[in-house]
DNA sequence: GATGAATGAGAATTCATTCAT
DNA sequence: CATGAATGAATTCTCATTCAT
């Protein structure tokens, strides 16, 4: 790509340098701990570059704008997320276990992930740009409907009880944006448990039964 | 009471006259407003005043600093939101009626008091001074105990199976902080339903049965 | 009027208070001498503030964006310009003597005038917001329009030759708008043989006669 | 020749390679193209390095300053207008004639060449570097005294009345300037009657007669 | 010769807070 | 009590220029 700064117009379409990539990672890293540990507030472009050990300029000429920068740091944090809840290898033996996997996978997620799903919720609950308020809107929505989706099939299948698919996934999704606060509350070692509990929280919720496990 | 309020614990101790306090309380609703409205980043001073009909420099008279005037926010809404919890005046038939109440309350004086809870959300998501992390913190904390005792009171007595009722409690706290912005996008006439079903869903969980109502 | 600063949302409507007043006018006339002495390009609201002995924050308290302070200016030296214009006394004698009066007044303005004038004439140049463009545009528009038709008037009176009016003004107009730069190489006491001598060219330009004073 | 190339005064003295001559030639136009469409405020090295497909470090190789480019783009246009300008191989009828010759040559040159002319235009009116108006100021000298010693040679042979030289030239160099602009304004097809129209407007000034074509 | 990543100074603007009135 | 003018630090963003490659 020729050139930056001010001019390349609206397209990420263009190839990126090996180096721009690096910096790019490493700016968003500092940007991911700046926020998680500082706060979304205080995550000033002059605060994320001292992280960075770069000039704050050095943000404007990669992103372009601090909306840009702080949608590269949810797209980073959803890439790694999604990655990781594709799912264990062992086949489902029904949606109970589904539901449970996917509890207890997000919660150990963040329990592994601390900062990044910290920025992330700092990043939603705090976001300024209206354009990432709009991101998150459009980006949560699919996430949702899946899980409703799944749901609502579990009730066809019998599996579930007879309750509103759209509120159990508010439920859910409030939940587990809790998860990386509560966590942090919490010694490393009860982190698997606390997973598990929530997990049999919500299956119970689903099912209508003491879950078996 | 879920929530506490402060006992002026760092105030000037001195009496305030009738104008000054309302003049406080018309600012602090001028606040309420701005920041439900306009979101946190962008209540400022300024537009709070806007609002209230006041010049900046009466906000920092009479609150010292925003920090103070945010606090203030919270515990005029943590007040009002508590003594609408304390109860409707039939008396309860058992736990899991109780935690009905609890939940549809909650839910229910979002519905009717979205500006409010729509602001401490905004300020819990998005608060910067670490000070009003600190004391939310904190006065979350009894809240948070009393329901947990509710809940172990519940399992001594059978009706709840046996949860962790600190993973409960987070979940029960995450599922009503995320209220007022899931009834946002909801209508009114939907929202009785929204609360009885959050409720169910919450009973589900406590009891390991779908419940009767 | 109460509070100012980020508010106010587009009125310049509310009426302002004596201070104020008196503020404006002086960050308004800072803005004039620097722009003129330092040109539109180095007049940031840094060096502006620091002519008038105040703090940059102030410029945007009064005028809200650059752009209007701008504006100011040129409403300012537009409006004295204007009053100037006014004509003298003495009864016109004609068509001819009308456009000497104009030429000559406009020229000896800009000689009493120098910064005002220069500063204009900086601004019209440079004017990098495209709302200061427009505005100088829709400004310009009435006055060419009455000089073209004061031009018009004297050919049906016979008095000028039948030249186009509108490059007639063209003409005119970018004489007098480089008047000042003009003055400024030339010493006062032949400013006002400049003015006559400016006038006989476009009387005879218009007459297509030597000018008989 | 109205307008000066200055003699590469403060240059590197060394003499310019083939390749390197290439590329000067090439920014020098990619500038001229920038200025034009976006003005000069919005010129800069990255936006005119992106127009001429080239990294903006390549402009400062070969210019050194924002200022020595800027200088080369004027030299780039006078050179062009000023080989233009060296007249038709028709012989002058008379200084009348010349006159008309001067203008009309001016304007038509305007019409063909209006992005090289109006970035002139830009540079002259915005051209922040003092520099830059310095070197303005001085190259403007040569061609102005030309046109004064036309002026005066005419007057000398009785074809001119008796006007200030200095004035008319002043007059005359303001009315060329703004022809950029005025133009840009209308049809191409009315240019040709604009040229014959202001060069009638200068010869009934120069003459004091209604000029005979 | 040429690149483009990097810098650092400077831009306009926002805002909590102070203080003379 | 209350005002609102004033400040100064902080914000994001722009840009000419430098320099290792």
């Amino acid at each position: 790509m020729l050139y930056m700064q001010t001019v390349h117009s609206e397209d990420e379409g263009g190839r990126r340098s090996f180096i721009e990539e690096a910096r790019r990672r490493q700016i968003v890293a500092a940007a991911v701990t700046t926020i998680a540990e500082e706060g979304y507030a205080r995550a000033s472009f002059v605060r994320i570059a001292a992280r960075a050990s770069v000039s704050p300029g050095l943000i404007t000429y990669h992103f372009r704008t601090k909306e840009r920068l702080i949608r590269q740091v949810l797209e980073y944090v959803h890439t790694r997320l999604d990655r990781a809840m594709e799912g264990g290898p062992e086949p489902l033996t029904g949606f109970e276990d589904g539901l449970r996997r996917i509890v207890a996978g997000h919660v150990m997620y963040c329990s592994q992930h601390p900062e990044e799903m910290a920025a992330r919720q700092e990043i939603i609950g705090a976001a300024a740009p209206p354009a990432v308020r709009e991101w998150i809107t459009e980006n949560e929505a699919s996430g949702r409907a899946e899980l409703a989706g799944f749901l609502t099939e579990g009730q066809r299948h019998g599996e579930f009880r007879a309750f509103d698919p759209e509120v159990f996934t508010d439920t859910l999704f409030a939940a587990l944006g809790s998860a990386p606060g509560r966590l942090r509350r919490r010694p490393a070692e009860e982190h698997e448990a606390y997973a598990q509990e929530l997990a049999r929280l919500f299956a119970a919720a689903a099912t209508g039964r003491t879950p078996p496990w």
